[in-house]
DNA sequence: CAGTGGTCTAGACCACTCG
DNA sequence: GAGTGGTCTAGACCACTGG
C-alpha cells in the first residue's frame, strides 16, 4: 500500500525527488532530463504534476524548458546571496548582516503631501503626514538615515504609547493589520552634505546609496513613503536582472 | 503576406478578456472575482486553462488569490516603468530613453583574471582576458563609462573583423551562438575621480551609479564581467521589491 | 519525419477560511 | 457545513525543433 504520511503537496515531493537527484549527480550540470512522460511515469505521478514541479523549478533557475528541445539541468548557482529585489525592513537587512538594530528618533513633525508625494501615495495634494526622521544602528554604529512618511490616516489609528523605535513593517502588521508586500524603490548615488556628514558620522561628499520607495499592501495599495540613506560600507546591494 | 490568424494559446486569450473587463470597471479594484468554476464556464474553458490564466495575472501583480477566500482584483499599478531587474544591454537602455546609442573606444587589452574574478566567472586565476574599456554615448554625450572583461575563450572565437562598437549582447548571440540571460549586479555608489570626471564630461566628485555585473547564459554558465559607471542625471534606476 | 515540451479537457478530491 | 482556491489524474492534440 503505497501512502502519502507527508500532507504536502505531491508536486512539491517531486520536486524535492529531482532536486536530490541533480544534487547527488544522477543528472549532471548541463544534461538534459528524460522526456517529461518517462519521468511522470518513473515518478508515478501524472504528467501535469511533474509539470508543476519542473516549472517551479525552472523558475528558480534550476532547469532550462526549451519547446521541441528537452529540459536541461542549469549550473548550480554560486551566489544564492539575498538581493534587493527581495524587500525586507532596515531593521530586517542591519538583523540579517547579524548585527544589533538599534533607532535614534531625530525627528517627529506633521508634513504635508505635495503634488509628487500625493500622487505617489494616490492621496490629496495637502493631506497629513507624519514625518518620522530616525537614524538606524547596526551594533551601535550609525548605518542608514531614515526618513519616512506616512499618511495620518493610519498614525492615527495606532495607539498612544505606539514606540518608533523598530520596524515600520512590524508595526503597521501588529497594530493595524496592514502587511506591505512590495515597493517600488528608485535607486540614486548622492553625495553626504554637510549636515548628514554630521548625523551618521562620515565625512563631508562620501558617496552613499539613497532608496526613495514606495510601499504598498497585499492589494496594492499605496500606504507610506520613504527616503533611505545607505553607507555603502555597512550594506552591499545585489540584484538578479534577467531578461525578457 | 500574413494574416494575423489566431493561433495563440488559449489561457492568453482568457487572461487578455479578464484584463478587459478589469479594465473597463466590470470588475473593480478591490472587488473579488466569481469563483473559479464559475469564471471557467463563463469563457467557455476548462478550470485548469482559467486558471493558467489566473497565475499569469497574479504573476503580474493585477490579482491576489486566497485559498479558502477568493480571488480579488488589485489596485491597478500606477508605475509601468521598467525596473534594473529586468536585464538589458546598455545600448537598449541608452536606446530606451530615446537617444541614439553611440561608442568611444577608450582601450582594448590583455589582462589576467585575479583570484575574484576567476572565481566570478569559473576561471582558473592567471586565464587571459580581454579588457574593453568604452565610453557610451547617449545622443552624442557621454552617459556610461564601461569596462568588460571577456575571457579570450570566447574573443579568439569572434572574427577578425567584428565590431566593438556595439552591444556585446548582441555580438556574443549573432557570432557565437551565446545567449545571456541574466546577471547579478552589484550596486555601488561612487564619486568620480579626476581621470573618470575628464573621461564622462562631469564635474570631479560627481555621484556615479556603479553596476559590477556577471553576465550568465541560459545554463547558468558565467560569460563575461563588466563594471559599469551610470551618470545618474541620464538614468533612472528603479527596482521592484516584493516581500518573501 | 520523430520526439520534445506546450496546451487543454473533464472530472475528482483535498485544504483552508468563515460563519 | 458551505464555499473557496489548491492539487491531481488520464488522456488528447498542438507547436516547435532537429536530422
Amino acid at each position: 500500500m503505497q501512502v502519502r504520511q507527508d500532507n504536502r503537496p505531491l508536486y512539491l515531493l517531486v520536486k524535492e525527488r529531482l532536486e536530490k537527484m541533480i544534487a547527488d549527480g544522477s543528472y549532471q550540470a548541463g544534461e538534459q532530463l528524460p522526456p517529461e512522460a518517462e519521468l511522470a511515469r518513473l515518478f508515478g505521478v501524472s504528467r501535469a504534476t511533474l509539470r508543476e514541479a519542473l516549472r517551479v523549478l525552472e523558475e528558480e533557475g534550476v532547469l532550462t524548458r526549451k519547446q521541441g528541445i528537452g529540459t536541461f539541468v542549469n549550473q548550480p548557482r554560486a551566489l544564492v546571496e539575498r538581493g534587493i529585489e527581495e524587500l525586507f525592513s532596515v531593521t530586517e537587512s542591519i538583523e540579517k548582516l547579524g548585527q544589533k538594530a538599534g533607532s535614534i528618533i531625530v525627528g517627529l513633525e506633521q508634513a504635508q503631501a505635495d503634488k509628487s508625494m500625493a500622487e505617489a501615495l494616490n492621496l490629496p495634494v495637502g493631506a497629513e503626514l507624519l514625518k518620522l526622521s530616525r537614524l538606524r544602528t547596526a551594533d551601535n554604529k550609525v548605518a542608514v538615515y531614515c526618513i519616512d512618511y506616512i499618511p495620518k490616516i493610519y498614525t492615527e489609528r495606532l495607539p498612544e504609547n505606539a514606540s518608533w523605535d523598530g520596524s515600520l513593517f512590524s508595526l503597521l502588521e501588529s497594530q493595524l493589520g496592514i502587511y506591505i508586500e512590495q515597493a517600488i524603490a528608485q535607486i540614486v548615488p548622492i553625495n553626504a552634505d554637510e549636515n548628514m556628514a554630521k548625523l551618521m558620522h562620515i565625512r563631508k561628499n562620501s558617496p552613499l546609496l539613497l532608496l526613495k520607495q514606495i510601499h504598498f499592501d497585499r492589494s496594492g495599495v499605496p500606504i507610506f513613503y520613504c527616503e533611505n540613506y545607505f553607507r555603502p560600507d555597512f550594506f552591499n546591494f545585489k540584484v538578479i536582472r534577467k531578461r525578457k
